[in-house]
DNA sequence: GGGTAGTACTACGTCCCGTAGAGAGGTGAG
DNA sequence: CTCACCTCTCTACGGGACGTAGTACTACCC
């Protein structure tokens, strides 16, 4: 998977905390703070969709843009990335869930004693 | 943190896999494989050094290189920083923890499990 | 039918990285 | 002593990704 530049995540974190489809316009004004023209937003949504991050689909002439996975999914899909990065994943996921603070470790054991009750 | 590339990883999987630190010449010897220049070995050490990822510490005229952190801390990192990128911690927690198969789940168990009794 | 919105295509600057050459300065062999 | 050689530092170039945007074409509303 291919990381994501700077204002690719902006744009991301907006379609991902909307649960509608938005149009290229429609990104373009909630980053009002950037004023970007609209052609760059087009271009970066574009680019978005090549990679696989985006899904799009018409309406009327214009293009709706949506994630094509959850925040979730893709932050957990880099973490498993990271850690096959390295030949000892043992030791890694060690180190990784000594690293998580209290109240996250008490979320991941939870998760896991789930997953065991399954 | 920054990213590693290509080079960059090789060169560092080297020097994570021994123990001793390591000139450039050295490191070059045992890539041979992709028949590089010895500057460009020693551009590339000095690039890592410069970006923390390498220590390095005189020997005569050379250099002697070594990881400034371990490569389980590395990925740690990595999978921290992912984790960092999301506002709902728990949810991509949860989410990487369906997401690990059973042996590693139970790796995570047993590191957490040990960090509850201390 | 002219303004407006939307698209596709192209482009340019910057930064990172792979790759490496040039030049300087020490070192060992003869 | 001198020359070949090692290693360092500095500089550079080409490609790719990304931020940014212009241009040209088409379709719709009033």
């Amino acid at each position: 998977m291919k990381g994501l530049g700077e204002l690719e995540r902006s744009i991301m974190d907006i379609l991902w905390a909307e649960n509608a489809p938005l149009t290229a316009r429609e990104v373009g004004r909630m980053i009002e703070d950037r004023d970007l023209a609209p052609t760059t937003v087009m271009t970066v949504l574009d680019r978005l969709s090549r990679k696989g991050f985006l899904t799009r689909t018409r309406d009327g002439r214009a293009w709706r843009y949506q994630p094509a996975a959850s925040r979730d999914a893709y932050v957990a899909e880099l973490m498993l990335e990271a850690l096959d990065m390295t030949g000892d994943r043992d030791a890694a996921l060690t180190r990784f869930a000594q690293a998580v603070s209290g109240t996250e470790a008490e979320i991941l054991r939870k998760a896991l004693t789930e997953l065991e009750e399954e």
